[in-house]
DNA sequence: TTCAAAAAGTGACAAAAGTTACAGTCCGCC
DNA sequence: GGCGGACTGTAACTTTTGTCACTTTTTGAA
């Protein structure tokens, strides 16, 4: 398990990887399970080793909003800088490939920033990384229309999966995207008849 | 100025406050004048001591889409996780009330999170709350059409400006929100007929 | 094998937002 | 006091998006 973790995240250093291993408790979670919901409380820091996880927004009408994935070797940037108080997740995130997950008690975290150069070092970048994302994710919607949010869209997926043929029904895209099943359906036919994609059931072939 | 400093952030040791004097620049800048923008590198940390800035992402088409915020007693979380790399500011920042803010080298970033634990602690606190702050926006703009978005546009200007007297033209609205000047006319005739604003020349009444 | 549920295609229409065009109003400045 | 520019109001129209209704196809389970 230690080589796992190593491997997973290799600039964690020696030391970090025991502290982790003392405080560590490992969880399997399958495909659809729901690991955070909006509004519970975060007691533990989460680092994925394996599988992938979609995070949403949510809003009060059932509403949910893809934002990004977390996949092996990142971690929650959410639950990372909730530090010790009783903060409650602005976010629900989802197993989408099984997964399996350290979680880290967050009484830990201001203690290994402090210990640890490479912990902090990988805090930090997190949540660069992760606030770069979302302003991305502003920047589709603030300023494109939705033809170009699909596109957007498609090209995450297909970075995040690795690849280019993507198991997602018109249903699943629209309300990632907070919109309906036909508008999705209209504009991959004319990206179709564009020659960017190939539409089969439940799966769309990306040839952009 | 010391004593500025204390007093505009009270959360900071006496410690820390001290490192800052011995390594700040203090600027000033005028409203209209632009401290950041989009593409440049970023070599300070900016902590506002008087004034407001407002804070935007830009797109390729001139589009500016306001995201923020920085009042006194705030910072620009964005260039506080630059750390040493030559990082390229994602956002343009352009001062709106006469704004006095103290320049800290990037450099000395890593060092006063390690020393310094109010500042460790300012700076978590201020990535948290930039988070939120921009998964709002992300609400606003995913979930609500443009009448409520206008809504929650203005209330967030009250908050920010402690006034219900707002001080913008419907052009101005209409560029943060990155639509038309129309449609905000349109929108906010509406509003001041349901008897919740109240419309004078470059200047809006917040009855809400 | 049959049947029900899920997925996808599509036409018709409604609503929201963007665009164009122009008129009226207020303000500071000469 | 008059002039030009910025600001606002509004009608008419287009485009985009959302919604409704219905069909066809595919798949998996009984």
């Amino acid at each position: 398990m230690p080589e796992q973790l190593k491997k997973v995240f290799p600039s964690f250093s020696n030391e970090l990887i025991q502290d982790i291993k003392a405080n560590e408790v490992i969880k399997d979670f399958s495909a659809g399970e729901i690991i955070m919901r909006t509004g519970q409380y975060i007691k533990n820091t989460i680092l994925v080793l394996k599988g992938a996880i979609k995070v949403y927004r949510e809003d009060d009408d059932g509403g949910e909003f893809f934002m990004y994935y977390l996949q092996p070797g990142q971690a929650c940037a959410l639950s990372m800088v909730c530090a010790t108080k009783n903060e409650k997740s602005q976010i629900m995130a989802k197993v989408v490939d099984d997964a399996e997950v350290v979680m880290v008690p967050l009484s830990l975290m201001d203690k290994w920033m402090m210990q640890h150069r490479s912990w902090y070092e990988f805090v930090v970048g997190t949540y660069r990384n992760r606030f770069e994302e979302v302003l991305e994710v502003i920047d589709s919607i603030a300023f494109r229309a939705m033809d170009e949010r699909l596109e957007f869209y498609l090209k995450r997926q297909v970075e995040a999966t690795g690849s280019k043929e993507l198991k997602l029904s018109h249903q699943e895209i629209g309300s990632d995207l907070n919109t309906s099943r036909e508008v999705i359906s209209r504009l991959l036919k004319k990206m179709e008849q564009r020659g960017l994609v190939v539409l089969h059931r439940n799966q769309i072939e990306i040839l952009m």
